[in-house]
RNA sequence: GCCGAAGUGGCGGAACUGGCAGACGCGCACGACUCAAACUCGUGUUCCUUUGGAGUGUGGGUUCGAUUCCCACCUUCGGCACCA
């Protein structure tokens, strides 16, 4: 009978300041045991905990509580992505500062994260808006310019008009290049802007052999760096002996390239363009120009271009070839400019075509005549074909062509082996008020000056008439404007732009190891045992923006000595998203939002955190059903009070007991697993079996007390690192002095977890048509004799011999008659 | 178009390396308790034309046996896309 009744509030809010008094989660070098920093993605102080922190946030939670009761030192820190464009646009709509704004909700949020029942170690926390934390985001744009891995140039960016801020490519998303935080499209500026040099790890980022990443995100990053090999090959104008240089994949095709294309904002276009062609060459380039980037960059637009008047000398056969420029070729990718093979690629065909250039075929497979008329075919590498029309490389085969040609190319000095990628330089510079200051002084005498280690940081200056313009804010601030060089003395300026703020998150991994740190990023004691990430978790949504700028950082930070591994995280998993019960994207228009503070307050936090485990697979995610998490809530209401039973059997029957201890070794068994790969789903579920074997036993009276006991307590173990309160509660209750977050996990013994008769499956032809009771180590020969003698089956073969028998030990005998 | 993930009862989802499809939960139905309702407890719950048959998106294949492997499709979601 119980003696009180569950109730979560009471017990929550008991338990959180008991934790806190007790430091129960302080997480300190220990070095007698191993190590395990787990690490969930950073929230953004957006002011409320939304459900789907609690999904990313709370198994996380379980599964470093599960590894902590395994006998590791587990490091589970949490801090604030701080800076960043809504508290400055929520400032503007209220009146408000951003940074009074952004204190506030961080200090809501807080609270939010207590309540969760997580194990954060608040003494890590780290806020990447505090000066004591942007001072080392400074601290590190220094040290990446000082490896020349941070540079300033004039180009063509992306422009969010709608956030009036500059984007690095990463955040531009879709087939639209929409702004990945606000859904505008963007717009291409020309300006002077900060980058980083992400592509001098362009190689390496490739390689993720040392870390257990999901494929998925191995797969987009890949595509994202998007290598390909290929060519340089240098082409000269016919005229004037400028060099144009093109990459290729394909230099076994020179031979056909009838014609090159710039792309219209190439440097070498006014050069090559004639005089009569001049008017229709800016004409294009101006159209070119206003034409807004998704219009340009859709493949299916039909092509259009204009000659320049001017020739190119093909290299291999010194033909004079034109040189077209078409928006087709983009400026950004290889050298803005190609030499186009008809014949063998269907975008230049397609030109050509249209534009009545010459078409030469190069390769020729096996089932091609000249009957067949002009016709864009690509062979690749893999096929039969053979060079044709290729000079001394007629009739070699097309594969093994691509290395030939290039070696030749190389030793005539016309071209060389090249690797290209999509990847572009990240582009850090941000127009807006609330990221942390570029620490560079303008001096006309020393150009871009960094600031001295010993000034930073570079102060944020909080009397700033922060509207977005286009323009950096901090540009009409007198005072924060107007400084001294560094070198000489002399009145220069400051850099205006802010960071972007992914840039404070590729590396707050590190700050967390010592927040309150002011001789380093960080404190390589407490580098040299946590360090790296064991275990990360966070959304996918990062795949090729967060994660790729913290792989770079690290290598970055490797190159620099600060760190010895080569990447950041060993290990990733991506969890799923929760939808609305409409099965949608939540979202306030939509109305389907759920507010998990309502949902606290009505079942408590572990009924929350339950249900948000047992829904659904946590990588995959699903629709929040508001009846669902009944179950859950019955299930810990059954825990509490059969925690809280006083267990008297009336007898005690020896098979009753042999099957609750059965029941709570194969549960040990397969929660353990389930937690060890993620799987809470299940694992609830197992749970949820033993308390359906433990209501049973009560109901019977027939278990031993030891068998009771024995599943009670184990349960309570199993569910500690789920439902974090209740377990401490009933552990507490049941007399015990120290916290249940402290005991070993527990372990099973194979021989009480192992069945001692299994039903045999009896199938013929495949079909099951009788269910046989047997001992577990039944012998083949047994199961096959036990399975032919069975009534059902004897009646069903009528007499017959059966032709076949196959068993399957301890699962099914299957007859085929 | 290319790449990746997924499709299983009324619903969310289980099923380790090919071996009882539907664990666990929600919902529903019936029964008990109650003046009544809710709660709670018990029983049942894939479908059908039920001595049986069908069934894991569709159509084929391999196999004694396929949700699982192979081939060809369809649908949904995500990423990339004139990348030379």
């Amino acid at each position: 009978m119980s003696e009180s009744n569950y109730n979560p509030a009471e017990i929550e809010a008991k338990w959180q300041e008991i934790w806190e008094e007790q430091g129960l989660y302080r997480q300190e070098i220990d070095k007698s045991k191993p190590k395990h920093y787990a690490l969930t993605m950073l929230p953004y102080p957006s002011g409320d905990l939304h459900i789907g922190h609690w999904y990313a946030m709370t198994p996380s939670d379980a599964r470093a509580r599960f590894m902590r009761m395994k006998g590791y030192n587990v490091l589970f820190p949490m801090g604030f992505d701080a800076f960043g464009l809504p508290a400055e646009n929520a400032a503007i709509k209220r009146n408000i500062h951003p940074a009074k704004w952004t204190k506030a909700n961080i200090e809501r949020m807080r609270g939010q994260l207590r309540s969760m029942g997580t194990m954060f170690d608040w003494e890590r926390e780290a806020v990447t808006c505090d000066p004591s934390y942007y001072k080392w985001t400074q601290w590190f744009f220094k040290k990446l310019m000082e490896q020349g891995l941070a540079y300033r140039k004039h180009a063509a960016v992306d422009f969010c008009p709608n956030c009036n801020t500059t984007l690095a490519r990463e955040q531009v998303w879709g087939e639209d290049r929409h702004c990945e935080r606000c859904g505008t499209p963007v717009i291409k500026k020309h300006l002077e802007q900060w980058f980083f040099r992400t592509t001098a790890y362009a190689e390496e980022l490739l390689d993720f052999s040392g870390i257990d990443w999901p494929e998925r995100v191995k797969v987009m990053q890949t595509n994202w760096i998007g290598r390909s090999e290929g060519a340089n090959v240098v082409f000269e104008t016919a005229e004037g002996g400028h060099e144009i240089k093109v990459f290729t994949t394909r230099p076994d095709t020179l031979w056909g390239a009838t014609f090159m294309v710039l792309a219209p904002e190439h440097p070498l276009v006014g050069a090559v363009t004639t005089a009569e062609q001049e008017e229709a060459v800016a004409a294009y380039q101006a159209a070119a120009e206003r034409m807004s980037s998704i219009d340009r960059e859709s493949a299916d637009r039909e092509k259009t271009g204009v000659f320049t008047g001017g020739y190119a000398i093909n290299p291999v056969n010194g033909e004079q070839i034109p040189i077209w420029i078409a928006d087709y070729v983009l400026m950004d990718y290889g050298f803005g400019a190609i030499m186009a093979v008809p014949a063998h690629d269907e975008r230049d065909f397609a030109f050509a075509q249209k534009y009545d250039l010459d078409i030469v075929e190069v390769i020729r497979g096996s089932n091609r005549t000249d009957e067949d008329g002009p016709l864009a075919e690509a062979y690749t590498e893999k096929e039969e074909g053979v060079l044709i029309n290729s000079g001394q490389f007629s009739g070699i085969a097309v594969k093994g062509a691509v290395s030939k040609v290039t070696a030749w190319l190389a030793e005539q000095g016309k071209g060389e082996q090249s690797i290209n990628y999509r990847l572009r330089d990240w582009l850090i510079s941000r127009q807006r008020y609330w990221g942390s200051p570029i620490p560079i002084v303008y001096c006309d005498e020393h150009g871009a000056v960094p600031v001295p280690d010993d000034e930073l940081p570079v102060m944020l200056p909080e009397d700033v008439a922060f509207m977005p313009t286009g323009e950096s804010p901090l540009k009409s601030h007198e005072g924060f404007l107007n400084t001294t060089c560094p070198v000489c003395g002399a009145a220069a300026t400051r850099e205006t732009d802010t960071m972007d703020t992914f840039m404070c998150s590729s590396w707050y991994q590190y700050r967390y190891l010592s927040p309150d740190y002011d001789e380093g990023p960080f404190d390589p004691e407490e580098g040299a045992y946590w360090l790296p990430v064991d275990q990360y978790t966070g959304g996918i949504e990062h795949a090729t923006m967060h994660l790729i700028y913290t792989r770079f950082f690290t290598k970055a930070m490797r190159d620099m000595g600060l760190v010895t591994d080569d990447e950041p995280m060993k290990a990733l998993f991506n969890q799923g998203m929760v939808l609305g019960e409409d099965n949608e994207k939540m979202s306030k228009s939509r109305g389907n939002v759920i507010a998990p503070d309502d949902l606290v307050q009505e079942f408590g936090a572990d009924t929350v955190r339950a249900y948000i485990m047992f829904f659904a697979k946590w990588e995959l995610g699903g629709p929040w059903n508001y009846d669902g998490i009944k179950g859950p809530q019955r299930f810990l209401r059954d825990v509490w009070s059969l925690a809280t039973a006083d267990y008297a059997p009336e007898g005690e029957d020896e098979e009753a007991t042999a099957n609750l201890r059965r029941k709570t070794h194969q549960v040990i068994a397969k929660v353990t697993d389930d937690l060890e790969r993620f799987a809470f789903n299940t694992a609830v579920a197992a749970l949820m079996e033993l308390r359906n074997a433990l209501v049973e036993a009560e109901r019977a009276a027939n278990v031993s007390v030891g068998a009771w006991e024995e599943g009670i307590e184990m349960m309570l173990h199993l569910l500690a690192p789920i439902a974090p309160y209740i377990s401490e509660e009933l552990w507490s209750q049941r007399g015990h002095e120290t916290s249940i977050h402290e005991q070993a996990w527990p372990t099973w013994d194979e021989e009480i977890a192992k069945e001692d008769t299994i039903t045999l499956v009896v199938q013929v032809n495949g079909k099951v048509r009788a269910k046989i009771e047997v001992a577990a180590d039944v012998s083949n020969a047994d199961a096959e004799a036990a399975a032919l003698s069975d009534p059902a089956i004897v009646e069903r073969l009528a007499g017959k011999e059966p032709r076949k028998v196959i068993v399957v030990p301890g699962r099914l005998v299957n007859i085929v008659a």
